[in-house]
DNA sequence: GCGGCCTTTTGATCCATGTCAAGACTCGTG
DNA sequence: CACGAGTCTTGACATGGATCAAAAGGCCGC
């Protein structure tokens, strides 16, 4: 990585003196760091960066600056098939780290588009992997960060290899639901961000599809759904829905 | 990391005087570390353990200690639903890293099951964050490798959520080809390790399905099959036909 | 070298989801 | 406020892959 070893200490006072209204306490890095580390971490993360809907944070070939972490706003990131064809491969929100598999090529390998006007965080990659070198407990958790991912995509991999339609969107319900939940927002009502169309792709069906099975889920009384704002009414009996069926 | 904090210079020297035979040169570990550093990784990733056929390598559940890198052999890692629905997450060869996404919680979250008798080495994990600290240019490979494999995991997702059986199988088929010929292997001929029924498992398919699609690729004369045994007759059609195909 | 189990193939049929099409609704913009 | 583009719903129909079933083949332990 050549930007890597081209950083002087000055690059990194330069930043500690840029905007710090980015606090990274409420972002995905921090973890047992002590007050000092965190200070240090939180000018690493400072620059600010508005992506308004519809906007790309990052576009897939383009050279790996930064990882972003989202403020706030929605983003989905989206696999492209040569074809044309393009997979949604994650529905981001704030908290969420963007870019982490950029980091194998140096080269972004997928597109990252705001589904609504949103605020990022760049954290220069270069500067992370030097900061992560003074303090391992930083290094550590941006690790199990890294592996966190892997784990999802494994899950969404159990999803797209194993599940049917139903037990699918079930699944991706609850799990939008929850991560709500985490942010302080209402577990049972929200808006949803992205078209039936994204959904479909994420979950591996037609938007034709997603529109059947959410109007099935209502005519049951599992939800509510109304163009994008959505009510969860049974909760557990979407759980049961993903949780055990067929063969 | 309990494990971590526990290990002490002397656990280093115990692991350097033990048997050094398993080289990491020829794994996926090292880049551009200098000669004492990648002696330093050496004498690290030197824990050989052999694997039978049918053995696990980890469980589900169980604690992260290693990760481990195979010498020779072929492991098959598969998530588990809880109802017992199996999802087989991928198939790994020789230098291939497993146990990645057990960092993020400390556990195993998959099954990992030799599918032919393999070596692996046992690399202590924390062993191997201790390591990156010192060695920076090791950190950054690792990173990228773990990077590589959510780039990877993506992949999948794009296979399993848009493309058609034969696409699927195609993609697979030279996949499994090209990475017989980076380990030196014949990329055109060589034998299946798993049974239609993983393949199936990984492609979201049935195993009716890949027979099926198997003994229609060899009517049209680009493959040729006999139970495990594969050759690759029309490499360039298998890319036609993952590579475009209708809308 | 035999018997039994596991794997594979292949056929017949079924069904979940895709495809095509039409119309309604929504929202941003002129 | 009306228009038009984008989005969503719903119906009718098509189809890819699943399911069920049977038989053949391979492999391992005895």
């Amino acid at each position: 990585m050549s930007a890597q070893s081209s950083l002087t200490p000055i690059d990194i006072a330069t930043l500690r003196n840029a905007c710090s209204t980015c606090s990274v306490r409420e972002l995905c890095l921090p973890a047992g760091l002590d007050l000092q580390e965190l200070a240090q971490v939180d000018k690493m993360v400072n620059r600010r960066r508005p992506v308004r809907r519809g906007d790309y944070l990052y576009r897939a070939g383009t050279e790996l600056q930064s990882l972003y972490a989202i403020r706030s706003g929605f983003i989905k990131s989206a696999v492209l098939h040569e074809d044309g064809r393009e997979q949604v491969a994650g529905f981001h929100m704030t908290g969420d780290l963007l870019g982490l598999d950029a980091i194998s090529a140096g080269r972004h390998l997928c597109d990252a588009v705001a589904l609504e006007d949103t605020e990022v965080c760049d954290i220069p990659f270069a500067l992370l992997e030097r900061l992560a070198r003074e303090i391992p407990s930083l290094q550590s958790h941006f690790n199990r960060i890294m592996s966190r991912e892997i784990v999802r995509d494994h899950g969404v991999m159990l999803l797209l290899g194993s599940m049917r339609a139903e037990e699918r969107l079930a699944a991706f319900l609850l799990n939008l639901s929850q991560r709500f939940a985490t942010r302080g927002y209402s577990s049972t009502e929200f808006n949803l961000r992205m078209t039936r169309e994204e959904i479909g792709s994420y979950l591996g069906l037609k938007l034709e599809t997603i529109s059947r099975v959410l109007s099935r889920f209502q005519q049951e009384g599992l939800i509510q759904v109304r163009n994008r704002y959505l009510k969860i009414n049974d909760a557990d009996a979407l759980r049961r829905l993903v949780g055990h069926c067929e063969s």
